[in-house]
DNA sequence: ATACATACTGATAATATATACACATACGGT
DNA sequence: ACCGTATGTGTATATATTATCAGTATGTAT
């Protein structure tokens, strides 16, 4: 997609202002009213070249009918599906695949330190001590660059599992929060297992889990 | 504001879904042809009745002029300002007081069971059994009916507290979750405490909090 | 030198849309 | 019995809006 011109970026300013402060697109006239434009055709004109650059997409026949490409879209939260909430993950399918995807849920994502890519339904208690409890959901920041004690969210042998993380050279342990499960041993060189993601947030329905 | 009737509800639905799907709210023959009216109008007067519910904002001359109220938007997270986090309370202030309040977040409300009015910053590990750790985020919804066994947030003496609720007759105990901290008993007939709510929901930063 | 995108003015036709008016039925409350 | 609200049908019209045609001027790449 080639790069907007500085008119053009104002144009698709003005038409996220007008959604956003009047809920409507505008029409050819508002924006050359804006603009000052003494013709409505000049606002056509820039309708259609933002069209052709792939910015917005233009309704035939529809009063207002000027929708906002995604890339061009404001607000991330405003208009993100929300994270996708993970249940049961089948084996041998990736995590997001959409089968997985239970619901979505919109957070605001400076609730946290990094930014949750997904959440993930926890199941059991062996999380217990650190405050994650059977049900709870916790929000994923999707990397593999990770440091020991930090929560992980691992995939190992098909299973996904969340426990704290700690590696001595080629020796890995998911270390438990709860005294009552022992820590999981992984041999780098014979075993092999996917990092998912880091643990940055929490998320209880503490009516509901309990 | 009265309720919306069933009907009512449909259309706010329907320009809800428009909005999702095209980005444009829609026009009245478009409300009548989903419907199935056989008349503009019909969907015409649908719009008013639901303006003068306050459901809707109706911008005369104006094609597709319809402007969603707040708590009828979608997502209400688009346009709410989000949920006020409260930090520590001071001393015979209401707990929602302005300037308490240390930020605002938007999280969809259907996470949770009952719908939170508010957040507050918990101190402390006294709840650190029932998964609520130093610096987590309660949900809060305010109410004053509650039910044994529940976690409250409760004011006494000016101090703003989360635990377990326990009553029998004339008599509340306060429950941490938490070996290391004792109940607090209230006789009824003699001190006061005021509920301020139940908790719903926990949010928690991970790696911030720890 | 010529083609092509940008950035407009100005006018007009076609149609999409809001809105008013007349009328009908059903239902709940007074 | 009467009124107001909800839920429609049907017709008509003013106007809001899209869309097209005919130009002008400027810069940039070929």
């Amino acid at each position: 997609m080639r790069e907007l011109t500085p008119r053009q970026r104002e144009i698709v300013l003005l038409i996220q202002e007008a959604i956003r402060n009047n809920g409507i697109p505008p029409t050819r006239a508002e924006i050359a009213g804006a603009l000052k434009f003494r013709s409505v055709n000049a606002a056509e004109q820039h309708l259609r070249a933002l069209e052709r650059k792939g910015a917005i997409e233009l309704l035939r026949g529809t009063s207002r009918g000027i929708r906002l490409k995604d890339a061009f879209r404001e607000g991330s939260l405003r208009t993100m599906p929300g994270l996708p909430l993970v249940g049961r993950v089948a084996a041998g399918e990736p995590i997001l695949a959409e089968e997985h995807i239970e619901a979505r849920h919109r957070i605001d994502l400076d609730l946290f330190e990094a930014p949750p890519h997904f959440l993930l339904r926890v199941h059991g208690m062996s999380m217990k001590d650190a405050g994650i409890l059977d049900g709870d959901l916790v929000a994923v920041h999707r990397t593999s660059e990770i440091r020991n004690r930090q929560i992980i969210v691992a995939r190992l042998e098909d299973e996904v599992t969340v426990k704290r993380y700690r590696q001595e050279g080629h020796r890995v342990w998911l270390m438990p929060a709860n005294a009552e499960f022992d820590p999981i041993e992984i041999d780098l060189r014979e075993q092999q297992f996917t990092i998912e993601g880091v643990v940055v947030g929490v998320v209880r329905d503490s009516m509901r889990s309990r």
